[in-house]
DNA sequence: TTGCAAATTTTGTGATCACAAATTACCACT
DNA sequence: AGTGGTAATTTGTGATCACAAAATTTGCAA
């Protein structure tokens, strides 16, 4: 008898690096960090030149994206960053309850001490750029802080739709915050490392909600009165 | 003054026929109706040949696709319909019983006697679908029935969630009916129509509750056994 | 018949080009 | 200076090509 595979499904050899793996990280992260501007205009051509590449490898990106509303393509075909509206804020706000407890909950289990170390790293450096006003960095760090949680659930469905929420909202709180600064911003981030030590799974998933609600609740709505 | 624009945004002036937009809606419904089997290759050119276009739009239609795991991109660049796991099977069922209910709830206030007249006309389509054996057409008006219903919601955010769980789980399912037949299949349209009729949210809330776990419960579970 | 290696074909990736539609720039005219 | 129309530019779309990697087939030898 062969030694072949035990599977019949999933060899997968070597990851290759495209070209269009880099460009999706590369607008992913400018996505999540808000470099990108609600309402602004996002051209293949620009966007090929300012990343090195053809405009090929960037017009798979973008249908990418734009299947996860990420980016909206236009009827006349042209394509930009949504805008935010009081609906489409408040079904984020309401989805984010519904998906990201419960990512919390089932990534509990097999969350280590190790994780909740590392947690307490990435949110010390979250105070850290919230003291300089930093707020492209308080993104990234508050980003790596929740999904450092939810990775953990080795999730394959509820997590590429967290995924795609987080695209959503990420440019348009960036502009709440270059309005109203960083500086009110209040999390807890505390309280979830303490229920990850404690395996608490009611404190987890509190701790996540209000979370959530401490940085779109109030804040949040209050950018959608003007533009 | 002028008669211009009220808004400051989306004129959007007309829609435009894109090649893309056809092959689109073609895989999109071949997925939802179960046309392709999981496990199965599916190559640019094959399909490029077959909807009669070039690779061109296949190219960021797959993209698209891929995007909301409807379906998979292995590390060697091949393209497949992604195999159903149980894990993967179970996370689905979380997530649509999580969201679809929500999206029900959001339906009610805007759904008229008009929608549950045609809500009860898809019914009967089902029945006849489901007394002939004709798995595919159940399928497709299945998913109408559900939509429809979403659909009126007017969400813009738990609606394409929603769409990317059924892309997900639709082939796998017509698998399931191939097995087992569709005989069995029960389900809570009638009682929803009802609640509908009767502006009743907890009963909707139940019946489209109720109407998953009928149609992923039992019958679901049994056909990952094997393959 | 079986195992293995070379050759052929298939396939995704990235680049370039042509084209049409939409946007922007420009300039004459009032 | 404001306005209207035309020209120039920009932009997305679709097609084709070259290339490399992977899968498949073929052919030869044990």
């Amino acid at each position: 008898m062969a030694v072949s595979p035990s599977r019949l499904d999933t060899p997968e050899p070597k990851p290759r690096n495209t070209a269009r793996q880099q460009v999706d990280e590369a607008i992913r992260t400018a996505l999540l960090t808000g470099r990108f501007i609600p309402g602004k205009a996002v051209t293949l051509r620009g966007l090929a030149l300012e990343l090195g590449v053809s405009p090929m490898p960037v017009r798979e990106v973008i249908q990418r994206l734009a299947a996860e509303n990420a980016l909206e393509i236009r009827q006349n075909g042209r394509v930009q960053v949504p805008q935010m509206t009081p609906q489409r804020f408040d079904e984020i706000l309401k989805a984010r309850l519904l998906l990201e407890p419960e990512l919390a909950d089932m990534a509990l289990p097999l969350l280590t001490k190790a994780d909740a170390n590392a947690l307490e790293e990435i949110d010390s450096k979250i105070d850290a750029s919230l003291g300089t006003g930093d707020a492209e960095s308080y993104m990234r760090y508050n980003r790596d802080f929740h999904f450092r949680i939810y990775r953990s659930s080795r999730s394959e469905i509820l997590l590429p739709l967290a995924d795609s929420l987080w695209l959503q909202f990420a440019p348009y709180m960036r502009t709440v915050y270059g309005r109203v600064g960083t500086v009110n911003l209040v999390d807890q981030h505390k309280e979830a490392v303490r229920a990850i030590r404690n395996h608490d799974a009611t404190a987890l998933r509190l701790a996540i909600s209000k979370d959530i609600e401490d940085g779109m609740g109030i804040l949040g709505r209050a950018g959608l009165l003007d533009q």
